[in-house]
DNA sequence: AGCACGCCGACT
DNA sequence: GTCGGCGTGCTC
């Protein structure tokens, strides 16, 4: 009998008989099949996870037979269903729901069907025709399948890849305001990117249709197959880094010492983890390359990970250049399915070494023999998934190089402070560049005290605003960073001073000009502006707060009038390959001046760049979480790193309401030895990770379910008590940071012990007190990188 | 996630 | 009497 792992709900692993109609053989183990589910037969798509499974099931169940294999050779091999199996006992989910939250979407689907090709025409039976056929009937085409008449079309969606919704402009949209369906559209096309005509209409419903071809004609928006390459954020390549990339590189001295050294660590038959501890411009993609050339030498892949597309985009055409014939693949999380799948299915059937470069998601491709896997400005919080599957791409990495006995290289100018301790405790081994690889020089930093400054005078001090227009003037350039987007991210009214907020969070609404538009930044739900105050039916607000948006507009009037301004947020960068656009503009000079949120901070080279403006240092610096500021010392270490990447010198100017906070001194010099030193011993003291295992659990349910603070309370419970004998602390509950997202109450219970598996055992206890099926949702979050 | 089952209220 | 509301529970 063989264990199935169903890919969509209910994410469970079943057993199923081998049916008559094949022959055992035809079953293998990390193959997709097709299997009957429930009552009204159902059909579903699973991964054959054991093909003489003994496991006992439960008494009066009786087998279904599982129905066809979705395709001849298994999609996984034993490592791989391996990894999937650490993965779900580790965070303590199924292991149908790694699965399921791993594999491309074409993957899961049970929509395939056969072509049958016995002698006259071909004939094509889905799934559900074959369920429903006789016996007889079924042993015939399993006799085909035997004799190889039978082949697979698994070509579902490629009618939807036909027809893909891209959004052509940007807002604000000349439609009527009163053309609500448009909108709806529009507003829709922008938060999610493109979409296929398909899932447009179910999820806006049917009765968009309409509005959708009318946007299609005025064209605002385009639908149609993609346009153009692989990859629309990588066809400019004016922003890549200025080293001549060739066949290969001669390394500077601190290079080289790091390159043998990690070199050694490759060619050592055991698995090894390093840490590429070098400052921002230090030149770590050289060493990367020069690695990734000896494991390929070695008849070994390479995987290159990056945290964001944009930074993928550049590793993937300097690996490219360093190697022309080599073949690459590149692999992210916004490329459609269709390309994720085509991807995947090749890495799958691949046995010779090739590189893999991509974000995080790249981490579950499957790939032969690996020998290195770099991940690449390491300490960045994306490389952890928390919503959905949950994991942390280092652990991942780590586990994978293990299996193969390979090097994991973490690199970064601003290490995490666990990597660093791990370090230090000779758990991984290091090697450290201090020295820009180019002409450039590491910034001057200074502070500028606005503890005293009014709400009316804006965000930035007289003396920022001087030096941004100097700057300007002298023809150079500046990035100013400010980690709000939109306009007001409050609303009072000006009647009755309430606030608009959220219906489904309470937090407060984001007013965005551009839109005109009042939205929620943790759901997305948005209303246009202005809206009737929910109070006192008012329709005046008074804007409090500056967002990017808003501070790009006062930049305006503070600069001579031929300047130009240039923002990069989420909102200006929805539409793919904008982000690229934006920065290859700003790096060929074509604006003076460059607003942004965090996502500006991240790895660019602008040599022209002389100042840098963190517009409020202390945002961050006071969250509820214990990483504050391990945050804040990164973050602004990487926006100084933009400044002073040419000749001329750079300078960084950090406005603080709190100029006397620890981070501070460290931040000003760069001084990464020196924060960790300080940081390593806060945390020693106050017993947070490195120095005890820290997990959350989160617990959700319905604004207007009335028996859920009862079942928070009857946790509270259990986990004390459990805490008790398992020595965990187990702080909570509390309301989480965010009380209520998305229209549920949130709380969360904070755990820390010596090991993960009492903290496991404590949530396993907490899960099986709540009933199956209650509208109370737990979920465990291993190490959170983010405590909201 | 679906889909059945089942236990109450409004209707022919 | 019966139709149908959706709350609860199961899927090898």
């Amino acid at each position: 009998m063989l264990a199935i792992s169903l890919l969509t709900p209910p994410y469970a692993t079943l057993s199923y008989a081998t049916p008559a109609w094949l022959d055992a053989s035809a079953w293998k183990c990390g193959q997709r099949v097709i299997v009957p589910l429930g009552k009204g037969g159902m059909l579903r798509a699973g991964i054959v996870v054991s093909v003489d499974d003994d496991s006992s099931v439960k008494e009066g169940v009786v087998l279904k037979e599982c129905l066809w294999p979705a395709e001849r050779e298994p999609l996984l091999r034993p490592e791989y269903l391996g990894m999937v199996k650490q993965l779900a006992l580790r965070h303590m989910v199924t292991e149908g729901e790694v699965l399921g939250g791993l594999l491309p979407a074409g993957l899961r689907t049970s929509k395939i069907r056969l072509r049958i090709l016995d002698g006259g025409k071909p004939r094509t039976v889905s799934m559900r025709d074959l369920a429903g056929m006789s016996a007889e009937e079924r042993s015939r085409v399993g006799a085909l399948w035997a004799g190889n008449a039978v082949e697979i079309l698994d070509s579902t969606f490629d009618a939807e890849e036909q027809e893909l919704c891209t959004l052509l402009v940007d807002p604000p949209w000349s439609v009527r305001p009163s053309a609500k369906r448009q909108i709806e559209v529009l507003e829709y096309l922008h938060d999610k990117g493109m979409l296929s005509r398909t899932r447009l209409l179910q999820e806006l419903g049917s009765g968009i249709s309409a509005a959708l071809n009318t946007l299609a004609e005025r064209g605002l928006v385009r639908i149609g197959p993609r346009e153009g390459g692989t990859c629309e954020s990588c066809e400019d390549e004016s922003n890549e880094c200025s080293f001549d990339f060739g066949e290969g590189f001669t390394l500077l001295p601190e290079q080289q010492v790091a390159f043998d050294d990690f070199s050694a660590l490759l060619h050592d038959e055991t698995p090894k983890s390093a840490l590429l501890y070098g400052i921002t411009g230090s030149g770590k993609t050289v060493v990367y390359l020069e690695l990734a050339a000896e494991a390929l030498a070695k008849g070994l892949s390479v995987m290159l990970l990056a945290p964001e597309v944009a930074l993928a985009c550049k590793l993937d055409s300097a690996v490219r250049k360093r190697f022309p014939s080599q073949e690459c693949f590149f692999y992210n999380g916004y490329q459609s399915p269709t390309e994720r799948e085509k991807t995947f299915r090749l890495l799958a059937k691949r046995t010779t070494p090739c590189v893999i470069v991509g974000t995080r998601s790249a981490l579950f491709l499957p790939s032969p023999r690996l020998g290195l896997i770099v991940l690449d400005e390491e300490h960045d919080t994306s490389f952890k998934q928390d919503e959905g599957l949950v994991y942390q791409a280092k652990e991942v990495a780590h586990y994978r190089v293990q299996q193969s006995n390979g090097l994991l290289l973490l690199g970064s100018a601003t290490p995490d402070v666990k990597t660093f301790h791990a370090v230090q405790q000779q758990a991984v081994s290091m090697g450290v560049m201090k020295e820009r690889a180019g002409e450039g020089k590491l910034p001057e930093v200074s502070l500028l005290n606005i503890k005293n400054m009014k709400r009316s005078d804006g965000i930035l001090a007289a003396e920022c605003k001087k030096q941004i227009r100097e700057t300007v003037e002298r023809g150079e350039q500046v990035v100013i960073l400010l980690n709000r987007r939109g306009y007001a991210p409050l609303m009072y009214c000006l009647d009755c001073g309430h606030v608009a907020r959220c219906p489904h969070c309470e937090v407060g609404l984001t007013y965005h000009k551009g839109r005109e538009r009042l939205i929620c930044h943790y759901c997305g739900y948005s209303v246009s502006y202005p809206v009737v105050c929910s109070k006192c039916k008012g329709l005046h607000y008074l804007p409090m707060g500056e967002g990017t948006e808003k501070l790009e507009e006062n930049l305006i009037e503070i600069l001579p009038p031929d300047t130009k301004i240039l923002r990069l947020d989420r909102d200006s960068t929805r539409r793919p390959g904008k982000m690229q656009r934006i920065l290859d503009a700003f790096a060929n000079q074509e604006a003076q001046v460059l607003v942004g949120t965090q996502m500006l901070s991240k790895g660019h080279h602008f040599p022209n760049v002389t100042l840098a403006v963190v517009a409020d240092g202390d945002l961050g610096l006071n969250l509820p979480d214990y990483r504050a500021a391990e945050r804040t010392f990164q973050l602004l270490v990487q926006a100084s790193g933009r400044a002073g990447r040419g000749e001329k010198a750079g300078r960084v100017l950090i406005q603080t309401r709190d100029p006397g906070h620890y981070c501070w001194q460290f931040v000003g010099s760069a001084d990464y030895d020196g924060f960790y030193a300080e940081e390593i011993e806060r945390r020693r003291k106050r017993k947070y990770p490195p120095f005890v295992k820290l997990a959350l659990i989160r617990a959700s349910y319905p604004l207007d379910w009335n028996k859920g603070m009862e079942w928070v309370e009857t946790l509270t419970e259990v986990a004390r008590a459990l805490g008790k004998e398992h020595d965990v602390r187990v702080l909570g509950h509390t309301p989480s940071p965010l009380p209520v997202l998305r229209g549920r109450k949130r709380f969360q219970w904070t755990l820390k012990s010596d090991d993960w598996i009492s903290i496991r055992t404590l949530y396993y206890a907490m899960r099986n007190a709540v009933p199956r099926g209650s509208k109370l949702r737990l979920s465990l979050d291993i190490d959170p990188v983010n405590m909201l």
